[in-house]
DNA sequence: GCTCGGCTTTGATCCATATCAATGCGTCAG
DNA sequence: CTGACGCATTGATATGGATCAAAGCCGAGC
């Protein structure tokens, strides 16, 4: 796997002391029950990587070498055919990037792109394989961060198969509202266009479809948005929290003795 | 969790003497390196399910209060929206039944439903949990089942995403003509209902879709699919190992010590 | 043999969403 | 100030596939 130096902005760089890079690891919450030693020994052969927005950490169909953990920043997953793209799953820290790949030597089967400035640490395909088959609490660990992988994708195909596009944009801002304590007035977390592929439509029908909000109590302006009928909004769209909920990686119990 | 007694033909058997349900689990080749003491372990309560074709093994939003386990026949995932249901995968032996589910202690995601008559091991939610955490082999290969399941969900949602309907058809046949070194003459495999279901579309789309494929060197009449001119299919549908190969579970190294 | 029910086929039509094309708008560099 | 670029909006149009409806086929049971 090689790691093209970034077009444009500052080249990414790779080197960084090993040391603190096991501290930020210790910070992981799912990590919690795995033991320091174990860590450091990821930590050791580790490297820091820090890329600019827009950069691809792999290919497609490669084999990996490394383990890429997201530590700082947004990376998307995307499939490629030729020259059309389509999102696969967007992950945040401290999501492990496409492990089952890594434990099976498989190749990856998806593209990954830094969506903003991120921090990734890489570690050495071997040494994770190695550490996972001798460390039970860590196995235990990937274990929960694969179940929540596995099942925050079924949660987007049932989303995306369910729900028409207008339903899948009312739902994810009456998501977005709730969680900010229903305030009359919030901002998009995200860009436009990463909202769109995130909910699987194409920019111009995630633009009309927030105009068509007006009608459900929601009005959108630049990236602003002011719930003008909070009660109309809640008629109009059912949050199901099958489909809406996060899906956070539990740490698990300790080690059972 | 309740198990209906399905309607229909014979009631489910529940009850099965434990000691050849160890036997049958120690079949399993992802099992491997797990010890027997664990797998009989697993198997001391659990019991033996066989259920009709049909029948609805857990809904959607229960709690899951045992691990189940497709030792014969075949089971779909479904998502389920008041009254409409859309396929989020099938499942075949030897695989466990949304392991994510059963190890967080969350909500079943899917319905599940047995697509043929199927045999199927269930084992006490509390028991397997356990045996994960207290057994490092198992839960190595729980990992590998998990990260196959999560494979395949990805390559499922490429194929749909990227590849029209006349596209994924036809790599699906083509798939199944090449695994049977290239016979002038196959059968279909399932019903063209669930070849539907799997591939994302609607019965008739299908039907029509196959009728088209007379012009790619392919005519299918019932349930026999004829190669007239294997150069023409190639040349029109590509596969994709990074889609169409199948993701079995692989065993994995044994433990490292 | 006949009939019934499940699956499949075929045809006509509809509709949600993509696509294509043009314009607008805000931001950053010079 | 002024381009220019990236993103967002808006409108017109196209189309893949779903939906609705009506036969057709075929095996199972009587």
């Amino acid at each position: 796997m090689t790691l093209p130096p970034p077009p444009g902005v500052g080249s990414s760089q790779r080197l960084a002391p090993a040391p603190q890079l096991a501290e930020m690891l210790m910070q992981i919450p799912w990590l919690c029950h795995v033991a320091n030693a174990t860590i450091e020994r990821l930590a050791q052969q580790a490297v820091l990587h820090r890329v600019p927005a827009g950069s691809i950490l792999f290919e497609q169909g490669e084999i990996p070498t490394f383990a890429p953990w997201l530590l700082h920043g947004a990376v998307e997953l995307v499939g490629v055919d030729g020259d059309n793209e389509v999102m696969i799953e967007t992950l945040q820290p401290f999501d492990l990037l496409l492990p089952a790949a890594i434990l099976n030597r498989q190749p990856f089967l998806t593209r990954a792109r830094a969506l903003e400035a991120s921090h990734l640490a890489l570690i050495q395909a071997d040494t994770f394989r190695d550490a996972v088959a001798s460390d039970h609490a860590l196995c235990l660990a990937i274990l929960a961060c694969e179940a929540a992988q596995f099942r925050r994708q079924v949660k987007l195909a049932k989303n995306l198969k369910l729900r028409p596009a207008e339903d899948r944009v009312g739902c994810y801002l009456l998501a977005l509202v709730e969680s900010h304590a229903m305030a009359t007035t919030i901002r998009l977390p995200i860009e436009k266009r990463r909202i769109a592929g995130q909910l699987g439509m194409t920019r111009e029908t995630l633009s009309r479809t927030l105009g068509a909000m007006a009608n459900y109590g929601l009005r959108i302006t630049g990236d602003t948005i002011t719930v003008t009928d909070a009660q109309a909004l809640r008629a109009r769209f059912r949050l199901d929290p099958l489909i809406d909920a996060p899906e956070p990686i539990e740490p698990g119990p300790p080690l059972a003795l």
